[in-house]
Parts: C-alpha cells; sequence; structure tokens
DNA sequence: AGTGCGATTGACT
DNA sequence: GTCAATCGCACTA
C-alpha cells in the first residue's frame, strides 16, 4: 500500500486516544496524502530531528508544531527509511465530548474536529505523541471502521502553496465534520 | 546569532 | 473576505 492508498484507507477509520481523563475517539472523515518526490511535504527536506517519524515504519505518529500555536498530526506511510506520511485533517466526534469541547471552548459538534490543528487541540495531541506507533492499542491508535464510510472523493491539498494542484486530499463526500470551503466538501 | 516562513486559526471588516 | 498572531525549525554567515 503507498501513501495515497493509505490516505483513502484512512477515511472512516476511528482515532482513539485515552487519557486519565477518559477516551476520546473521532472517526476520520478528511486526510491529506504527502507522497515521496512531494516538494510540499515536510520528508521532502531529508531525515531531520523534527520530521524523522515519518521516516519510521508505516501507522506510526508525526506530531509537529505550527504557526506558533498548532499541533498537526501525520500517520507515517512507509517502510522504514522512507519519509512520507498522511495528514489528518477532520475527524467526526464519537466519544469523549465533553472532554473535548473543554479543551476547545464551546464549539458545535461540526467545529470540534474541523481543521488539523483543531483536532489537535481537542484530543490532547502534542510533540509527546510523536513517533508512537498507531496500529497497537496503547495511548493513542487507529481503530475499525465504526460505520460504513459514505463515497471517498479527492480535491487539491489545502493551505499549502507548493504542489497545491496535486489532487491528494481525501474526503467522505457530504459529511459536515470535513474542513475547507463548500466547493471542496461536496 | 540572525533571518524568513509555515500541511492554521480566530477575530475582524 | 482579509489578516495578524506566534515560535520552532532550517538555513545562512
Amino acid at each position: 500500500m503507498d501513501t495515497k492508498k493509505l490516505a483513502r484507507y484512512l477515511i472512516g477509520k476511528t482515532l482513539i486516544h485515552d487519557t486519565p481523563e477518559g477516551r476520546m475517539a473521532g472517526r476520520i472523515v478528511e486526510t491529506e496524502a504527502y507522497i515521496v518526490g512531494d516538494a510540499a511535504a515536510h520528508a521532502f527536506i531529508g531525515r531531520t530531528a523534527r520530521n524523522q517519524s515519518l521516516f519510521l515504519e508505516r501507522g506510526h505518529a508525526y506530531v509537529y508544531f505550527i504557526y506558533g500555536n498548532w499541533y498537526s498530526m501525520n500517520v507515517s506511510a512507509e517502510k522504514v527509511g522512507v519519509g512520507a506520511g498522511v495528514l489528518l485533517r477532520a475527524l467526526e466526534p464519537l466519544e469523549g465530548i465533553s472532554i473535548m469541547q473543554r479543551r476547545r471552548g464551546e464549539t458545535s459538534l461540526e467545529d470540534l474536529l474541523r481543521g488539523p490543528g483543531r483536532l489537535a487541540t481537542a484530543m490532547g495531541i502534542d510533540r509527546y505523541y510523536d513517533g508512537m506507533d498507531l496500529c497497537t492499542k496503547g495511548p493513542i491508535w487507529l481503530g475499525a471502521a465504526v460505520k460504513h464510510a459514505g463515497p471517498i472523493r479527492s480535491s487539491v491539498r489545502i493551505g499549502i502553496t507548493k504542489e497545491a494542484h496535486r489532487l491528494l486530499r481525501f474526503y467522505e463526500r457530504g459529511s459536515p465534520y470535513v474542513s475547507g470551503p463548500l466547493r471542496l466538501r461536496s
């Protein structure tokens, strides 16, 4: 499975985080692929202290800090030594909603996990989780789909300038929990 | 040691 | 719709 396939595969799966406050879980409804040779990818410049988790075996967390305020989470996508990942851009709230709302403020269900920075804030994800294996049950992991996913559509990626034309963003069509402008949600 | 900028968000016009 | 905030990282010297 390559990075692009993983980005599609992850739609509908769940992200679960167990904390002392309780369990939080969300259903992945939007992803973006950052593939090998992609000038927009963090791994493009080669392995560094910051991005080394992208070079781990498929299924590990790469968490980075951006714009002085936000964290975003990726799933490493290729075999060891190859840098590529899938950015988690939006989740549908499933469990631990009151915990997440406490972290994010009094936001609607639709805005709670809509956007990479928002979902990381709500789920309590920071650099502590960087490098963790998401494929085995631990503090944070990826679970099976809880319901049948709707049709998956692709679009240009959001928030980047380099290689922005590539159709490497994937989302569940019609989901109210997807980020981005309306034309990129239907 | 200094510089420029980013896989975003929230506040404001 | 526009725009500032904010700081870690990569790069230059």
